[in-house]
DNA sequence: CGGGGATGGATTGTATACAATTCAATCGCG
DNA sequence: CGCGATTGAATTGTATACAATCCATCCCCG
């Protein structure tokens, strides 16, 4: 196993995963430049299905790239944190107000939610704990229905792992949060979409406080 | 002159460009396979800048790319516009709401919407009526001041060209359309976010539902 | 005839090599 | 001593060449 295993899928695919990895884990600080040979190096690729990598990152907003000058790791100040959630809960919105729409089609997945949710309260290890946050919003998103709304929010999603982990590499997850998703999953599987939506308003606002709040006291840098 | 002028900014970049142009206004119609080497050759450069360009395409969601086996124009089904729509819609209503609260600082910009939008009335070049289109909306989604925000809709606004161009290539532009226009930023102007985005609504309602009562009419066809 | 597997052309994926650009440090001139 | 031009190392951008994969066709065997 400490051998490569063979490749089924082609590199860029790979980097762009191990890339995207080392971002949102802070391993590489917004503000870090990416310079190709470098990184082209450290994965043991050449440059091209690394620069096509960039470009994937590049998309889904987590690297800006200015011509002839190379790759930055985004930087994320405070004010992208409050711009990040306040787009986050209009997506998420209409996510649930759709979902709620088609609750009598969904009652397995709803069910599935909840059940999740419920389990999560017991976990603590912390890759775990975002593995299952990060599920709960994606069924959520794919129970509205609508592939470019589970598109936009997926590539929210990085940015919003990104700021979570500054976080919560300090804190931890406030129980609160599993049993805001019960609620959440709960109001949806009754079609109780304004009864959601009111659920996860205070759930988002309540996480980006925190992190506000943590990331001033930190001194917000870059 | 004829000859071309010296690069200013990378192939790429201008790439990207030219087959969104090509991809927008259904030279390439959506389904078309993009073999690399074919388009490398038609615009006279090596596939590897063309690669790239693809890659940012992928991410705005125009192509679609199945590793090793290549790109096609994203196939658009009537589902899709109505789904593009509702997302549009919570999209810029956010944007709106923002915008209006900070009315008293967007004094300036706001005029210049509402002007533009009257000017736009007399205007009757179909590129110029698409560019006039395209400016309002980006101009309010600006206004928001959110950039996360901006960016969304900068992505689903391709989308919502190609649509609109299977549309008005028959069709003519509404002159309703200018006259929303203007109510938006006379609302907005105000801090009438309430106001702004009821009428918002029912324009994006009507847009979409000429869209798609032509699709339908036509054979909705990929 | 009918089906499973080999085979070759077409196409994508990647490495290497080279050209173009940027940026900073140095030099020359006033 | 100050300031603009120059030069060169570092880095990005692109072309060419080659390897890997896919897919349709054909062949062979039942």
């Amino acid at each position: 196993m400490t051998a490569a295993a063979p490749r089924l899928e082609p590199r860029s695919e790979t980097l762009v995963d191990a890339l995207r990895e080392s971002i949102l884990t802070g391993r590489y600080a917004p503000g870090t430049r990416l310079v190709q040979e470098d990184l082209a190096e450290a994965f043991g690729v050449s440059r091209i299905p690394l620069r096509e990598a960039l470009r994937r990152l590049e998309g889904e907003g987590l690297v800006v790239i200015s011509p002839n000058r190379g790759a930055i790791v985004r930087p994320l100040a405070p004010k992208d944190v409050v711009d990040l959630y306040d787009l986050r809960l209009a997506l998420e919105t209409l996510a649930i107000r759709r979902a709620a729409e088609r609750y009598a089609d969904l009652r397995e997945s709803t069910k599935t939610l909840a059940a999740q949710a419920r389990r999560a309260i017991a976990a603590r290890a912390m890759p775990t704990i975002f593995g299952l946050d990060r599920d709960f919003h994606a069924e959520l998103a794919a129970a509205s229905d609508n592939p470019h709304l589970v598109a936009a929010l997926g590539g929210q999603w990085s940015q919003i792992m990104r700021v979570m982990h500054a976080y919560f590499q300090v804190a931890n997850y406030p129980a609160a949060v599993w049993h805001d998703h019960e609620a959440i999953a709960d109001a949806v599987a009754h079609g109780e979409g304004d009864a959601a939506v009111a659920r996860l308003t205070t759930h988002l606002s309540e996480s980006r406080d925190a992190i506000l709040a943590h990331l001033r006291s930190n001194g917000g840098r870059a």
